[in-house]
RNA sequence: GCUCCGUUCGUAUAAUGGUAGUACGUCUGCCUUUCUAGCAGAAGAAGUGGGUUCGAUUCCCAUACGGAGUACCA
């Protein structure tokens, strides 16, 4: 096995938005495929026609194509074990089917969908919580074990409600060895027939991905921790085949911040943050954010990912994709459910924001910008800006929201701080003091500082009673960069008219 | 209900059969006109009960709690 190429896919079914547990699975998938010179496959696995939803795929794929993960195969993409969604090779897995059919591994089912419900119905009266389709209730059904081969025969031909069931064995443990928790095993007593192959002719998930895997070569499977369950039908569908089965590896899930169920698309409207990589219209559903237009960087992102569910070994967090890469190993995968941290991934973004130049910064802070009106700034000015707020910044949005005042005229003014620090006796050294700035020979940070501070101590007054007001005069907010070098970048007409707005209005 | 999985500061996690470390968050101080950032510091954790052991957070068992699965969904 190990001199196999490593090859993993990541298998996301088109139903709606790619989930951020999801971009955590296909992270995972890359980052092992990448460590392990291997290939990164997507596969479609739209094998429920009730529930597809149109422009998921072309969601999947812009979403990893933001995030930089990119394909060595799948739809679009090409490869040589193509094609690559399941819709597109229905008919193999009839064939599979009818292989175990023949085999004895399986057999047909002629339910209907009612009369499930109806038996299990009945169960529940008589005090069974689930009723189970398996050995012990089998013979009770309608299909090819409990019907003669004529009865059999009669219905292939006319009923339209033909399925395939696997014929789970008894009494027998099946034992597989996954990754992140080691040996699992289960009784195959406890499992159920699962229809593997649907009346309208597609398969399930359990027949198309153990097929498919097999078809495509995969080597390792790694996924969410919801499909452990069901590993050990797919463990004994290998054997029903003769195939060697991939290695297993199932990650634990992401969990709500309240730790209690996993991460839904609801929790994202619920507790204000996103859990879509891309901003996804679902129509009636209502619009839902996206990390990227809430502001984060792709590289933020993960790295909050990489970090929810997995750990080096030392105190290293911040990673470049070529570091994940270098870094990654399956066998450190985390056991348990980690809950989504969503300060911990404004902390991220706000790190790679620092680190970036300002340069890279430009794009994306035009654009935020842009998104509020704003464009009327040249380059220079937001190059400069951009310095000023860069520490003070999470997400890109604010750049706008948390520095508005660099953009428009205060509309209010910070009350607090004028009842504090105003003195009206004061008022002739702001008038003086709007001299010196209309006279300053050059209107830049070093020389408005040194004026102003060298006229508060000619003066005998204190730098924090002008200072502050000061910056209200001209932000009108206490929050903002260093208050010279915001003066400088506001320029010198746009600060004298804010003084003159401010202390008119404050003196009538 | 049944099956499987899990359980270390509020959160993400580390190491470890012998002092429980790091990061986010919180709080304090420094810096500063302010907000950040930075620096310095503080508070804060092994679900419970047994066993093995000189010694258990670590190994074993039980129990509690949490999660997942239990569909002709993936």
């Amino acid at each position: 096995m190990s001199f196999e190429k490593t090859r993993v896919r990541f298998a996301p079914s088109p139903t709606g938005p790619l989930h951020i547990g999801g971009v955590r699975t296909a992270l995972y998938n890359y980052l092992f495929a990448k460590k392990m010179k291997g290939d990164f496959i997507l596969r479609i696995e739209d094998t429920d026609q009730t529930r597809y939803v149109e422009g998921a795929e072309d969601y999947i794929k812009q979403s990893l194509q933001w995030l930089g993960l990119s394909l060595d195969e799948g739809p679009g993409t090409g490869g040589d074990l193509g094609p690559y969604r399941q819709s597109e090779r229905k008919d193999l897995y009839a064939t599979y089917a009818k292989q175990l059919v023949q085999q004895g591994d399986a057999y047909y089912a002629f339910d209907t969908p009612e009369e499930l419900t109806a038996a299990r119905e009945k169960a529940k009266e008589q005090g069974i919580h689930t009723l189970k389709y398996d050995a012990t209730t089998r013979m009770t059904m309608k299909n090819s074990m409990s019907l003669t081969e004529a009865d059999t025969n009669h219905l292939l031909q006319t009923s339209d409600n033909v399925t395939i069931r696997l014929n789970i064995p008894r009494d027998q443990t099946i034992i597989f060895k996954d990754i992140v928790r080691g040996e699992v095993s289960f009784n195959s007593n406890e499992l159920d027939d699962k229809v593997i192959l649907k009346a309208d002719g597609m398969p399930t998930y359990h027949l198309a991905n153990i097929v498919d895997d097999h078809l495509m070569q995969i080597s390792h499977v790694i996924r969410g921790e919801e499909w452990l369950s069901s590993t050990a039908h797919h463990v004994l569908m290998y054997q029903f085949f003769d195939w060697a089965p991939p290695s297993f590896a199932h990650l634990p899930l992401i969990l709500k911040p309240s730790g209690k169920g996993k991460l839904s698309k609801r929790d994202g409207a619920k507790f204000g943050f996103p859990v879509f990589p891309l901003e996804w219209d679902g129509g009636e559903d209502g619009v839902y954010l996206g990390f990227k237009e809430a502001g984060f960087t792709k590289e933020a992102l993960l790295n909050f990912l990489l970090l929810l569910g997995w750990s080096s070994g030392d105190d290293i967090e911040k990673y470049t994709l070529t570091e994940m890469i270098e870094a990654f190993d399956l066998s450190r995968i985390i056991k348990s459910g980690a809950r989504f941290d969503y300060d911990k991934a404004k902390w991220f973004n706000q790190q790679y924001i620092i680190e970036q130049s300002s340069n890279d910064l430009l794009n994306d802070v035009k654009a935020a910008l842009s998104s509020n009106g704003v464009m009327d700034k040249d380059d220079t000015f937001i190059l400069r800006f951009i310095e000023l707020m860069k520490e003070r910044v999470e997400l890109m949005p604010d750049f706008y929201s948390k520095a508005a005042f660099f953009f428009e005229k205060p509309k209010n003014y910070d009350e607090k701080t004028i009842r504090k620090k105003y003195k009206i006796e004061n008022q002739p050294h702001f008038d003086r003091m709007y001299t010196i700035l209309e006279n300053l020979a050059k209107f830049d940070a070093e020389e408005i500082q040194s004026k102003i501070k060298s006229y508060i101590s000619d003066e005998n007054l204190k730098f924090g009673e002008i200072l502050p007001v000061m910056r209200i005069a001209s932000m009108g907010t206490m929050q903002g960069p260093d208050l010279f070098a915001s003066l400088e970048l506001l320029g010198r007409k746009e600060v004298l008219e804010r003084w003159n707005m401010f202390f008119q209005q404050l003196n009538n």
